[in-house]
DNA sequence: ACCTGAACACCGTTCAAGT
DNA sequence: ACCTGAACACCGTTCAAGT
């Protein structure tokens, strides 16, 4: 029923392949060496001599399901579109790989899996007519947002409730001087709409010209 | 040496404290039922008949921490510059608080622990001349930014050295066309600086007058 | 070179039994 | 009402032994 053949040796492609297939279905801490050797129908210490350790193994998911991420390809005429195409490109891959940033940020390898997505926005930056510091802050400032968003996108969606009501927070005198206000914050987010919105903001003041000093 | 008076029960509050001494020292991985107990010179089983288990333990850990943040106080006297005197403020609540954000985030209680900056960023935002729906976008922007900074931030210094060496990634035909800019992005970034940039960038866009339709 | 089972030191949790 | 030890079902990892 697993698919299990007439199999020589056990190898590390297998391994790494069992081992994507358990965190893809039920996430990283579904992820044990035991279950993963019954997975294989091996004993768990084979595991050990074809990638080391649990922390290894992890590394190796990483740098594999990174490794083909894809390209990202800008869409969109002017520069400030092009680039928050390159957000919601980055946005989608991240949320097609919900498991990928908790263990990426788990092991250190932020950057490296943003490299597709940095390399279009510098592309794009740069168009826009940033150089040298400022368009590097522009490409990081954006990573960092999009980032942020899907966590607290991905928070929301798997804690549908929030355990203090949040209509009862805003019922003040909040409510009062602003009603619409109250009900917006009561309600939950739309998401997408909030992504769009917060990304050409951020954009359109990035490539403002810089004010003052 | 650990402090341990006479004492004629054990008790919820003590079970807490212990609990959150271990979760400050060593980070929530290190507080297991076993440690805790042995810290407080139990049997392991007794700290359930306190807290119920470990989720409900550090459920009520989180409540505790959330609860005494403290208030959020904007300085400045240019409504942007006040908004992001907040995005500062919460900036560092979460950095004093390093363990804070992945337990808030695992238990989905994210809108609970942003609740002191939201108050302050709705009437920031409101003294900014925003209303209703558009008010409640802004609040909710600004703080995914700053969660997404610190994220970042802090993996940043977890994990000083970036295994793939950002420096090799930038060599390439970018470092022609705009050395100042690869240099930039191969140097670890000016995290502070960054951050009053974005914050400061992204709060322009906001306040700006809607473009178009 | 590759696989195995036994063993060690850990976990969280339940339960019947104590006071 | 509160605490206890024994027991269960899990972990990751090491190691000596097999082929």
């Amino acid at each position: 029923m697993k698919g299990k053949e007439t199999r020589a040796h056990l190898d590390r492609e297998q391994v790494l392949a069992a081992a994507a297939g358990l965190v893809k279905q039920h996430g990283p801490g579904a992820l044990t060496m035991r279950k993963l050797a019954a997975e294989l129908g091996t004993a768990v210490t084979s595991i050990y001599w074809h990638v080391g350790n649990r922390e290894q193994l992890l590394d190796a998911l990483v740098e594999r399901t990174v490794a083909d991420l894809g390209e990202i390809r800008p869409t969109g005429a002017a520069p400030a579109q092009r680039i928050a195409s390159v957000a919601r490109a980055l946005r989608r891959l991240l949320r097609d790989h919900p498991h990928l940033i908790a263990m990426v940020h788990e092991r250190g390898l932020t950057e490296r899996m943003f490299l597709p997505a940095q390399r279009a926005l510098v592309h794009e930056v740069h168009a826009a007519g940033l150089r040298g510091a400022r368009a590097a802050d522009a490409v990081r400032a954006v990573q960092v947002h999009v980032v942020g968003h899907v966590l607290v996108e991905r928070n929301r969606e798997r804690a549908p409730v929030q355990r203090p009501g949040e209509q009862e927070l805003w019922d003040a005198r909040t409510a009062e001087q602003d009603p619409a206000l109250a009900r917006a914050l009561a309600r939950p987010p739309d998401t997408e709409r909030l992504f769009a919105l917060s990304v050409r903001a951020l954009v359109a003041g990035l490539l403002e010209p810089p004010s003052g000093d």
